[in-house]
DNA sequence: AAATCGGGGAC
DNA sequence: GTCCCAGATTT
């Protein structure tokens, strides 16, 4: 049932855009309109759905951001079956949790979750608490996570603003300027708390926070969006204008800087040498080549990884570039042998490094751009 | 080729 | 508090 909703303070979406009689009406029944879209249209069958289970919600919004619903669900099932719940995953060891998690990207994702797993464990007893607030000082869980995990697990009246969300806001309200700027971010922020619905049941929160996400994760999409079949379209800014394409505004462009690196595939038979990266930093944690930022640095790690036996000198290997959002990366790959093939022996006692077979690099993390350079050379091989 | 996207760490 | 960064995917 749509419930009464409480007057609103009388917060101005800051747009000129919008006609402010349609703007209030629209405001003040947004919520049940959504939840009555929800209910009809919007997702009711996700893995993660139809339950109350904060440790299944929880790892299902961690690793639904950034990543999309089809991708998740594949390791959302491996990590369900392997950890059944929070203190399975606190206690595995957290390189097992990295492996599981490998091909997910955003890897401090993986080492927070865990992280967060033993903090719910140690200072919660193994169960999740239900305050928002407190929910975002975990490892890995800001506002808008917290909020997600609150309402789905809890009921709580707590908004998220995700992508999609503010796609939706930007468009539905006319919110102009880069969602990604603080003083938008705000502006988005507290007129989301504002539509969300008064003496809501528990079900109608979740009904919410699943339309808020729904909406704009299957209609009210970025490239083109089906205004047709959606339930603001009479009261939107950007349909009722033609301005789709132009909101949310777009991020200021700026000219991305290009890196250069070396990459050793340093090679004893079937097997390479890997060197775990630090902790921090790009790939952090994950076991990568070994980098030299140019060939004559390179060659000297190849002879010192070579230790007694000696090495071919370096063979160029295909470029390839990755591509980062801050910046691109040129590799340049260089292919070395060991020529005695004692490498087994050579790095032995060093915990940064290690041998590893072409076909056992599944169960180390390996940046992809790495493990697709790697692939390739294991089909060159025989 | 360009745009996207929540949280954490640096500052 | 604010700014800057991370990676795989989609368009």
């Amino acid at each position: 049932m749509p419930s009464r909703l409480t007057p609103r303070s009388a917060e101005r979406s800051p747009t000129s855009a919008a006609p402010a009689a349609s703007a209030s009406s629209l405001t003040s029944d947004f919520s049940s309109r959504l939840v009555a879209w929800q209910r009809k249209h919007g997702r009711h069958d996700l893995p993660w759905q139809n339950t109350r289970d904060a440790y299944r919600i929880w790892l299902s919004e961690i690793m639904l951001q950034q990543t999309q619903v089809s991708t998740v669900i594949p390791y959302y099932a491996k990590f369900l079956a392997r950890f059944p719940d929070v203190a399975a995953l606190a206690a595995a060891p957290v390189d097992d949790v990295m492996a599981l998690w490998a091909g997910l990207g955003y890897y401090t994702r993986a080492r927070n979750l865990h992280r967060c797993a033993q903090v719910v464990v140690q200072q919660y007893g193994g169960a999740f608490p239900a305050s928002v607030d407190e929910l975002a000082e975990l490892p890995g869980i800001g506002r808008s996570t917290a909020a997600a995990i609150a309402s789905f697990a809890f009921g709580a009246r707590a908004t998220i603003l995700d992508g999609n969300v503010k796609r939706v806001l930007a468009r539905v309200f006319g919110v102009e300027g880069f969602p990604g700027e603080k003083k938008v971010e705000n502006a988005m922020w507290t007129l989301a708390e504002s539509l969300l619905p008064s003496n809501a049941s528990d079900d109608e929160v979740s009904a919410y926070t699943q339309g808020l996400m729904d909406l704009g994760a299957t209609l009210c999409v970025r490239g083109k969006p089906d205004c047709l079949r959606c339930p603001f379209a009479a009261d939107c800014v950007a349909n009722v204008t033609g301005r789709q394409r132009e909101l949310p505004t777009a991020r200021p462009k700026k000219v991305v800087p290009t890196r250069r690196t070396w990459m050793l595939v340093l090679r004893d038979g079937n097997a390479v040498m890997l060197e775990k990266r630090p902790p921090s930093g790009i790939w952090g944690g994950l076991w990568s080549l070994p980098e030299a930022a140019d060939e004559a640095a390179l060659a000297t790690r190849a002879r010192e990884f070579g230790g007694g036996a000696g090495v071919s000198s370096l063979a160029p290997l295909a470029p390839l570039t990755h591509v980062f959002t801050h910046f691109k990366l040129d590799i340049e790959p260089r292919l070395a042998e060991l020529e005695r093939g004692v490498g087994a022996l050579a790095a032995l006692g060093d915990a940064d490094t290690a041998w590893v077979a072409l076909s056992d690099l599944d169960s180390f993390g390996v940046p992809a751009p790495v493990r697709k350079l790697l692939d390739g050379l294991q089909g060159s091989l025989i």
